[in-house]
RNA sequence: GCGGACGUGGCUCAGUUGGUAGAGCAUCACCUUGCCAAGGUGAGGGUCGCGGGUUCGAAUCCCGUCGUCCGCUCCA
């Protein structure tokens, strides 16, 4: 039963420290929020989860971290700078929007009777600000839009320094900025945000082939850290909705309370930003197969997810509500690798005598697993507590632990109890989380 | 950005025709219990989003502003 209502899902994150509006003391910024102690440690596992699926578990890629200042002559090449900015005029009348250049000098198309047009004014989605101290002075500088160009402009060195060759990617996790004119649904649009993104150059003729690839491993990707299959679509985008580079894209998209939303785009983005880089810097961007003795510019396979909405669709997914020994329960059924916390570890008295042992057994489980501790209140409670931030496993110190050197663990899903020795705990989370 | 609705302690809300704010849950302390929450006692926490105005007096009226939600628009 996954979360119907987004205000669940809000509230929760409120209430338990995963994200909260921004600067809230001041009233919010509007499209901005700051993720508590619990957001901080699952947005970290969704980035993880998918640099281990993305890069650590395969040989042909790696990743980079590029700057998020970049020089205008970065998104001249890209076509930021030309096609990211709309003009657009509003009807003073009927209420209506729209792009000035698709008018073309035409009335409201929703009202003959001379409907009266605002002033066109542009709407820059690119965040502006300059370089060095002085208002005015200094560099023009853009905060980029996506990550994806810093791929591209990198690509010789990463070929250079990598010993990697097509086909072969280049992946990075990072923040993004765009001047959306209307952010909203909690942190699924925002205008700061964070993507992971995946450059993968391949030659010219597979191009077709790596994409029917990515597409099946990211929806995968999805499915594996716990997203039902029916709450998933791969959606392919019609020809009229395709970039002018773009010979492909589609979408994953998640069923969110308002409705499909897009987690992640899939483009085969052919030779285009390659070449462009290519000409505006007069570098050249190709690869010299010495096999085939062919020179070429490859194409590029663009798995492009963000990383906030990604979370958000994790969240609702995982909400779930049940009613255990008669009391309703909530509960985020979320995967081990993106919940929070992996282990909570709980003396069942807050009598001194446990303490030593449950320190001990926190620091070991510690070394390996994101822990909580807690001894306070009943156990029930506790058990609740940890239900609602998606704890997969309790550890639960008894007085009996002290003589058989043992402890309880507790499932979060079944909420059943199994004895384990302490010494066999790294060997019962390994099989129980599968890492 | 437009239209509509809304903005009260961490959360959900109550606050009568304007008279200087309450509840439940949550949190903390102590006691009790000790394997599936909401026993006992007590405590902390709100200039009612922010600013201005009207008034003897405003959470309650007016204006502005910030923010949220819905619809439209936008979403290379």
């Amino acid at each position: 039963m996954p979360a119907k209502d987004l205000d669940q899902i809000v509230n929760l994150s409120k209430r338990r420290g995963f994200a909260f509006p921004s600067a809230e003391i001041y009233g919010g910024f509007r499209s901005s929020y700051d993720y508590g102690p619990l957001g901080a440690l699952m947005l970290r596992n969704v980035k993880e989860a998918w640099i281990r699926s993305i890069v650590q578990q395969r040989s042909d890629v790696v990743l980079i971290d590029a700057a998020i200042l970049n020089p205008p002559q970065t998104f001249e090449a890209s076509g930021h700078l030309a096609n990211f900015s709309d003009p657009l005029v509003d009807c003073t009348v009927c209420k209506r929007r729209f792009r000035q250049d698709q008018l073309d000098g035409r009335d409201c198309p929703q009202n003959m009777k001379g409907c009266a047009f605002t002033e066109a004014r542009a709407f820059n989605l690119m965040f502006r600000t300059h370089a060095g101290p002085i208002e005015g002075s200094g560099a023009e500088v853009y905060l980029r839009p996506e990550t994806a160009q810093g791929m591209f402009v990198n690509f010789s060195n990463v070929l250079a320094t990598s010993r990697k060759k097509p086909p072969f990617g280049i992946a990075q996790v990072g923040k993004s900025f765009r001047n959306e004119i209307t952010p909203g649904n909690f942190i699924f649009r925002t205008r700061e945000f964070e993507q992971m993104e995946l450059e993968f150059f391949v030659p010219p003729a597979d191009g077709a082939q790596w994409y029917d690839f990515w597409k099946k491993e990211r929806f995968e990707w999805y499915v594996a850290h716990g997203v039902p299959r029916e709450m998933l679509r791969l959606r392919e985008h019609e020809k009229d909705e395709l970039s002018h580079y773009s010979t492909g894209t589609c979408d994953i998209e998640f069923l969110f309370p308002w409705g499909w939303g897009e987690l992640e785009g899939i483009a085969q983005r052919t030779d285009y930003d390659l070449k462009q880089h290519a000409q505006h810097s007069g570098q050249k961007l190709d690869y010299f197969d010495q096999a085939t003795n062919e020179r070429y510019v490859p194409y590029v396979v663009e798995p492009a997810a963000g990383v906030n909405r990604t979370m958000a669709a994790f969240l609702l997914a995982a909400y779930d509500e049940d009613v255990v020994n008669d009391e309703a329960r909530t509960v985020l059924r979320l995967h081990p690798r993106i919940a929070p916390y992996q282990i909570a570890v709980l003396p069942l008295s807050k009598k001194d005598t446990l303490t030593p042992l449950a320190e001990r057994v926190f620091a070991m489980l510690a070394s390996r697993y994101m822990c909580d501790y807690d001894e306070t209140q009943a156990i029930g409670r506790r058990y609740r507590r940890q239900d609602e931030i998606g704890t997969p496993c309790c550890v639960t110190i008894d007085f009996e632990s002290l003589d058989d050197n043992a402890v309880t663990v507790r499932d979060r899903d079944t909420t059943e109890q199994v004895r384990v020795p302490v010494d066999d705990l790294f060997a019962y989370f390994a099989e129980r989380l599968g890492f």
